[in-house]
DNA sequence: CTATAAATTGAACAATGTTCAGAATTGTGA
DNA sequence: TCACAATTCTGAACATTGTTCAATTTATAG
């Protein structure tokens, strides 16, 4: 039997929430179940229920840290870089949330696969998360608006970034049939950005 | 006991589809429950699995239906009106699009949140049907390029579609957070039509 | 009518999320 | 130090899930 003193009530949520991260990253999110969770932090299931109300709540907490880890990568400095035009710097933010999605594919998946039941809204400090991510977007896309266009370019980076998500998720779970093999995704995500960025600048 | 001069092999296959398409409709894919489908078509549970080898298979088939009801709406002549210009006919596709996610909602969430195991790829026949998806908007971007440029047209095709799939799917999984009741997503969908295109015709 | 083939059943199994009475552990007040 | 209270943890139990398969029922061929 684990004893209380083990650890405290925060330490402990951190414990099972760095399990369920290697668990899912091994096994799926599928693989991801009370019990295992139990085994590999030396605990009963009965255990992660005084942490968390519900699987769906831990599940949550899994994909917060998930968004957590995004928004690191998208606010890093390589693509922010002062020296590179706007577009460089917006390709590279589309390769980094790429390279995102294949390093932490099974979290980056779980992000959107499940889905919260029907009617349930999520917390709003997990909205706010969602919002911050499209934050670095928008700051990349403000070369090619006004001040007064702010709005505009809020939609214009939630509507490239959605674009830019389309395309690594459904070649990401097989559904963009490859026409050829000189056209990776990589590439789509350029094309995109070219022809949008230069809608945008006429 | 049901008899089993009830129905033929293939009947039988039917009605499990269609039983699975209304509970889905209904209870969504979480649902959507070998005994469930056993109870509402009168059989054991354990004939389902006469029929589907299992129910991912079953899952499989569902998915299908969902494809096939896909493209008859995006190979609808709404969006091929030849008095109306390629950019119209193609926000008028996004419009079908979305009206399809709207209409049939638990059966398009499940297209894409139902993954199959990893490793595992689905057939051939199913690849087929997904890549015939893209066919009425790889025609619709005919007048933007030329015979010699199909490959890249059908690129665009992807790109764009992936795209627009995207906008749709953040936004119906809550994802996309609203800047104000003046942006919808057939705004944003509009918004990338146009500058998407834009960009081609440079 | 009988024997064979085929289809259907439903009990059984392992695994899941979840609950909660009771056991174990720790803190507290004398 | 000791008794009691509060907290934490356990793990058996329950309902449900996908799945299997021997037994049963039904249809057909000879």
């Amino acid at each position: 039997m684990a004893r209380r003193s083990d650890h405290t009530r925060d330490e402990l949520k951190e414990v099972i929430l760095n399990a369920s991260w290697k668990i899912i990253e091994k096994h799926g999110f599928s693989g991801l179940t009370a019990r295992r969770i139990a085994n590999d932090i030396g605990y009963a299931p009965g255990t992660i229920y005084n942490i968390f109300s519900s699987m769906d709540d831990l599940y949550l907490a899994v994909n917060s840290m998930t968004l957590d880890k995004l928004y690191d990568t998208l606010s890093s400095t390589e693509c922010q870089a002062p020296k590179k035009t706007p577009i460089q710097n917006i390709k590279k933010m589309a390769q980094l949330y790429r390279a995102f999605t294949k390093k932490h594919r099974s979290h980056w998946l779980m992000l959107f696969t499940y889905i919260l039941p029907k009617g349930k809204k999520p917390p709003s400090w997990y909205q706010e998360k969602i919002t911050r991510l499209f934050e670095p977007l928008e700051n990349l896309l403000k070369p090619f608006y006004s001040e007064k266009q702010s709005r505009k370019r809020k939609m214009a980076a939630r509507v490239l970034w959605a674009s830019v998500h389309g395309i690594c998720f459904l070649e990401e779970t097989g559904k963009i049939p490859l026409i050829s093999n000189q056209e990776n995704p990589p590439d789509m995500t350029g094309y995109l950005i070219d022809n949008f960025v230069s809608g945008i600048q006429n």
